[in-house]
DNA sequence: GTCAATAATCTTGTATGCAAGATTTCGCTG
DNA sequence: CAGCGAAATCTTGCATACAAGATTATTGAC
C-alpha cells in the first residue's frame, strides 16, 4: 500500500501518551499495537524507537517498550532544563518578535483568559501550553522552537497530575500578563526574569506535589507491611 | 554475541560521522552499510532512525538517510541553543559543584594547556570538547548534560573546519581559566558572563568563516556559469 | 504447602522476501 | 545534438519467518 505509516504510527501513540490514554509506566506490546493499527510489527517497531528518542518511552532490551514514567530526579531536572529554555526563549523573543508574533501571543493570552473566566482548568493547560508555545515561535529559532515543544510535550503527562489550587490559576495568567508585557516593550532581561519566576512557581509546586505523592505511598506500602 | 547489534552498529555510524569519516551531505546506503558490517538491512535501518532522532542524519522518505548538513541558519540556530546551555551548565556547576567535578575540570583545563604547549590544534580541539563536557557533568543534572552532550556532539563535524587563527587558542585557554576561577569561587553569574562571551565568539568567527566560505562558493559557481 | 528447577510459551531481535516509489538509462522526437 | 519520455533498475517501506532470550507455568522435592 502506499508510504508512510510508521509517522502516523508515532504521531497516534505520541497523542496516546501525551493526552494520557496510555499512562506512565505501562508497557506497549508490539504484536498487540500491529494488531491495533492494522499493520506488521515492523513499523510499529520503528515508531517505537522514534518514541524512545524524543523521551516519551523507554526501551528495555528484550523486555519492551514501556511509557517513560520519570523518577522525582529526572522530574527535577527535566523541569529544571525546561526552566532554562523558557528564560531563554523569553530573552530572544523579546529582541526578536515581530507583529504576527504579537498577535499569536496576544490571541493565545486572550483563550487562556477566557478559558479561566469559564473556570475550564484543562481547557487553561492547553491555552498555558499554547502560550508558552507562541512564545517559543516567536524567538524566529527553530532548533530551540524545537527542542522547547518536545520537552514540553515529554512533561506533558505529568502536567495533569497538578492539583488545583485555588488562586494558582489567576496568578499564572497575571504572570502571563507581565510576560507579555515585557516582550511586546523588548524587555528581554524583564522578560527573562518574570519567565523565570514564573516557571520556578510551577515546577516547585508540582515538587511539592510529588513529595507528598511520594510520601503518601511510602506511608501506605509501608503500612501493608 | 547474538543480542544487541543495533547499538553497536549506532555507535560506529555515530562514530564515523563526528569524527568525519562520513561527510555533510553524504547518502548511506543500506545495503551496503548492511554488507559493510555484515547484519541485514533490519538493524541497519533502526540504527539509521535513532541516529536521526539525535540530529545526526537526516531521512528523507524513499530517497534514503544522509549525513545532514546544516545549512547557515540552521547552524546559528544550532549554535544560539548550544550558547543556551553552556550559559546556563555554567551557572549551576559554579552552584552545585564538588571536588570530584573540579579536578575533573582542572584535569581537563590541563590538557588543554599541554595541547596549546605543543602546538596540536587537533588534540587541544577535543581537549576543548572535554574541558566543556566537565561543566556539563559538574552540573548535576542528567537531563541537560545529555541535552549539552548531544548537541556537541552533532555540531562536532562542523568545528573541524575551522580556521586556525593565529593567537585564538591562547585567547581560548585564557577564557577558559577565567570560566575555571569563577566556576570554583561559585560565582555562578561571573561563570555564566564569561561563558557567554567564550562562546559567542566562538561562534561569531565559525558564522564569519561561513560566510567566507559561502560567498567563495557562490564566487566560484558563478565563474562556472 | 512452599520453594525451586525445568519445560512450555511468549516476545523481541534479526533475516529475508516482495511491492511500490525513485532514479537512471536508453530511445525517440524535434 | 538537445530535450523529453518511458522502461529498466535500484532502493526503500512493509510483511513475514525464524531464532534466542525472557517470562510463565508445571512438576517435583522437602
Amino acid at each position: 500500500m502506499r508510504g508512510e505509516r510508521t509517522p502516523r504510527l508515532r504521531e497516534a501513540l505520541e497523542d496516546d501518551i501525551v493526552s494520557g490514554r496510555l499512562r506512565p509506566g505501562q508497557r506497549l506490546d508490539e504484536v498487540g499495537l500491529a494488531a491495533r493499527f492494522g499493520v506488521s510489527r515492523t513499523p510499529i517497531r520503528e515508531a517505537l524507537i522514534q518514541l524512545s528518542a524524543s523521551g516519551l518511552i523507554e526501551i528495555r532490551p528484550r523486555r519492551g517498550a514501556f511509557v517513560v514514567l520519570l523518577g522525582p530526579r529526572e522530574l527535577l531536572e527535566s523541569f529544571e532544563l525546561m526552566e532554562e529554555l523558557e528564560v531563554a526563549c523569553a530573552r530572544l523573543a523579546a529582541q526578536r518578535m515581530g507583529d504576527a508574533d504579537r498577535a499569536a501571543l496576544a490571541s493565545a493570552h486572550a483563550a487562556c483568559g477566557a478559558a479561566l473566566a469559564g473556570g475550564d482548568v484543562p481547557t487553561y493547560y492547553s491555552a498555558n501550553a499554547a502560550f508558552h508555545a507562541a512564545i517559543h515561535a516567536a524567538t524566529g529559532n527553530r532548533v530551540i522552537h524545537g527542542e522547547a515543544s518536545r520537552l514540553q510535550r515529554a512533561l506533558q503527562p505529568y502536567n495533569r497530575l497538578q492539583l488545583d489550587v485555588p488562586r494558582r490559576l489567576e496568578a499564572s495568567f497575571a504572570e502571563h500578563e507581565a510576560i507579555m508585557a515585557a516582550l511586546c516593550e523588548g524587555d528581554g532581561v524583564g522578560a527573562a526574569e518574570r519567565m523565570r519566576a514564573h516557571v520556578q512557581v510551577q515546577g516547585e509546586r508540582f515538587m511539592a506535589l510529588l513529595a507528598a505523592l511520594q510520601a503518601q505511598a511510602e506511608a501506605s506500602s509501608a503500612s501493608a507491611l
